[in-house]
DNA sequence: AGCTTAACGCGAAGAAGTTGCGTCTCGGTC
DNA sequence: GACCGAGACGCAACTTCTTCGCGTTAAGCT
């Protein structure tokens, strides 16, 4: 069936529930969907550890990339801003991406390297590619995700100022 | 009247045509919406010079943070993004940031100085106030805006691969 | 066992979205 | 100057979604 074809009716018939339970319990469509779209979202598991801080974070920013990039992972990411006016969604979506960025940040500190701030990976990394997701068509090589990588890597690499 | 409380109807009574005309020139609220914030985010004028580089981009910077965030902003934002699902209208939104930044970076080269790729800028600056705007509610102050302004331009100031 | 609370189904009423048809106006053409 | 085609709009009927009140059921607690 059509993506937004979709309808709460049709989503009641399908849960075998009726439409107003459906109502009663997220109120709206949007709200619906945008909770649906968090739970797609989540990673899977623990980021892969290929080594070194440089090599988790390409390949972790390439399939960054190419899962929000796609036409699924687009859809989602707007579902999700848009669902939820207090961006609770939103936060959470970020989140996920600061939570695999900390796990390869921990990973990489145990093997002595010298790790980037969370914030700082968000700005130089994230920011960049979602930004060019929702605001401009333009291509997530990996090329271009390693310059990111590169950026953040070849930049103060321990902040003075720690999050956590 | 309450803005979430809009609807087709009552846009078509208030312009004093009835709904099915409203629905065949747009469709459907949304891109009506999207169309109207397009226009609400289009920049007053050409930025304003403060003499340096520098300060005109952390005077746009604060500026675009202050505005973009408000209540006022992010929902434009948001409808900007949701009304169009080919997202021409996110990239109207992101070529006003780049004009901007682009009459900016003239003014500064015609001082002499050295101007960084608009692409760059907006990896930099805007990206990731953009980021925090939709994702994080975090403080966008002039300090911040400040830091990213300061990261741009002590970054290679002219990159090998101009865009133009 | 009896009570409270929350959730659901049901059905009706209201509002929004959709469509086909007729009319009008604006161009261009003979 | 009259005719004709295209596009846009109003009108109205129809479908679908959305909301809401009421009665019922099931779960948890005393």
């Amino acid at each position: 069936m059509g993506r937004d074809a979709l309808t709460v009716p049709l989503i009641a018939a399908r849960a075998g529930v009726t439409p107003s339970t459906v109502y009663r319990r997220w109120g709206d469509l949007r709200e619906l969907l945008s909770d649906v779209a968090v739970e797609r979202l989540r990673p899977d598991g623990a980021p892969a550890d290929h080594g070194s801080l440089r090599a988790d974070l390409e390949a972790w920013a390439v399939q960054f990339a190419e899962e929000m990039s796609s036409t699924a992972g687009r859809t989602y990411i707007r579902d999700a801003l848009l669902g939820d006016p207090e961006q609770g969604n939103a936060v959470r979506c970020s989140d996920y991406a600061a939570e695999q960025l900390k796990a390869i940040g921990v990973r990489a500190a145990g093997r002595g390297e010298a790790v980037p701030d969370v914030e700082t990976l968000l700005d130089v990394v994230v920011a960049p590619l979602m930004y060019r997701i929702l605001f401009r068509p333009s291509d997530l090589s990996a090329a271009y995700t390693d310059r990111l990588v590169a950026t953040v890597l070849g930049r103060s690499s321990a902040p003075p100022t720690p999050k956590s």
